[in-house]
DNA sequence: CCGCTTTTGTGTAAAATTTACGCAAGAAAA
DNA sequence: TTTTCTTGCGTAAATTTTACACAAAAGCGG
């Protein structure tokens, strides 16, 4: 608000309570004092955090514990505060869900179904997270927090299953591009795990060994001369992603394929 | 509305003039009857209308006659209505700026920062329009609307330039995975314009007969068997593009690369 | 009309990359 | 001890990319 008027105002008067943390908070002898010329929309932001347990791909949801929806699972999200920008709502959720404070999230898509809540017009700037699960704490209050694998999800809230599909659809455009599939990896891990990581996310299946061998020409994998022997067969090196060879190669104009 | 109740409850008194179809309306002696219990942003949609002239990209962009930010080029844009989603608001913008109806229109992102706009909380739900220049009719009104070469925009207002970048980035990260690139141009075009628009989109420059043994080797262009001669010089053959065999390519799992 | 230059259509050999496998060593299981 | 997995590493053939060559069409200056 300054010297410039626009045809929306905001009157604010004294507060009413705590701001909403999520959707979930219900009193409705309150008064509104939030005032507009012309309608708006209620702003959230929703998070599908990705994880990878080493063979398939995951998704961190939550229990709805009210209405509507109540029981069904759904993505992580809470309405938008007015003094943060969108990417940081995103993080503060991501924050409150898993602990974690420095992860990979981006921008997915912004949905705008008038109807897709079914109390008031809501619309849903969504985010997608990949985080290492290993690092990620149980949920904090009681477990209605849960890793589903991807191929397991059951029917969600709201678009909420719609919205998990765009960001499956995207993260596999992304890694055309950047490595991103070591956000999601502990940081130490086998080749096998790194190829599991591949197909589970393209969808697609390779050689074993041409894919060890176009890992090795790339060389952004670091040996760490540590190995391991989850197959109980033969040992396993461990590798790690050297990034700075990532960042050079990236300044040279290179494409990352597979 | 229904049976559910939200925190944030929406009261609707009787109507107070006509919805606004753009932020440039300033009337304040009307009553503020959208009320909420919490703040609600204000939302607007801004389109990234990109051209091609043959040889250069373009961007379509309006004058803004009122303040903030009087007199400077802006993306074209207006608040988002209750009653539309988001992409039919775009789609609308894009209707009333260039007469197009069918057009390439996606989303690009959500631009949030919480003081983007100096009046009040705004966020805006940008995207991005491939349009072929020919088929646009000038400005409705004055000509307040300019078509500028994207090396040549000036400093735009709000935060328009940043939204402009991202747009030029997800336009060169797209046209690997879609030839989207053709939307662009005529219906009849000759190689060279092909070339020509994605050196311009890739920022690269492409040996003419790899550029020429690839695309036909792809199989995507149809020969019209008509020519042109904007050179003076040979006569060159003419080209569309065929949609059905790119598709064909599609279904079998293709990757298009330049 | 004649050489000269520009523009366009088409090809081809060498270099690089992708694809399809082969093979052997380490370790548990039979 | 033999078999069966798993993993590390290599190599020849097929395909794609890269770097050029060459000639036909057409304007231009003389």
């Amino acid at each position: 608000m300054n010297e410039f008027t626009l045809d929306n105002c905001e009157v604010k008067t004294d507060d009413c309570g705590s701001t909403p943390d999520n959707r979930e908070v219900k009193t409705d002898d309150c008064e509104l004092k939030y005032c507009y010329k012309y309608p708006h929309p209620a702003v959230t932001t929703d998070c599908v955090i990705f994880g990878f347990d080493g063979t398939k791909l995951q998704v961190l949801l939550v229990q709805r514990g009210i209405e509507p929806y109540k029981g069904r699972w759904a993505l992580p999200g809470g309405f938008l505060q007015m003094n943060e920008s969108a990417d940081q709502g995103a993080q503060r959720e991501l924050q409150e869900e898993t602990g974690l404070e420095d992860c990979y999230v981006r921008q997915l898509q912004t949905f705008t179904d008038p109807n897709r809540d079914p109390r008031e017009r809501v619309i849903t700037i969504a985010y997608y997270a990949l985080v290492k699960m290993q690092e990620v704490r149980g949920g904090d209050d009681a477990d209605d927090a849960r890793w589903f694998e991807l191929s397991k999800v059951p029917q969600l809230a709201f678009d909420h299953d719609h919205i998990l599909r765009v960001a499956e659809h995207t993260l596999r455009q992304q890694i055309h591009f950047e490595p991103i599939g070591f956000e999601l990896l502990p940081e130490k891990f086998t080749i096998l795990e790194l190829q599991n990581l591949y197909e589970a996310i393209l969808g697609l299946h390779f050689d074993r060994r041409n894919f060890y061998n176009k890992m090795k020409r790339l060389g952004m994998l670091e040996p760490t001369g540590e190995t391991i022997n989850p197959s109980k067969k033969k040992e396993a090196l461990l590798f790690r992603f050297n990034k700075a060879k990532y960042d050079e190669l990236k300044q040279s104009g290179f494409k990352l394929e597979f």
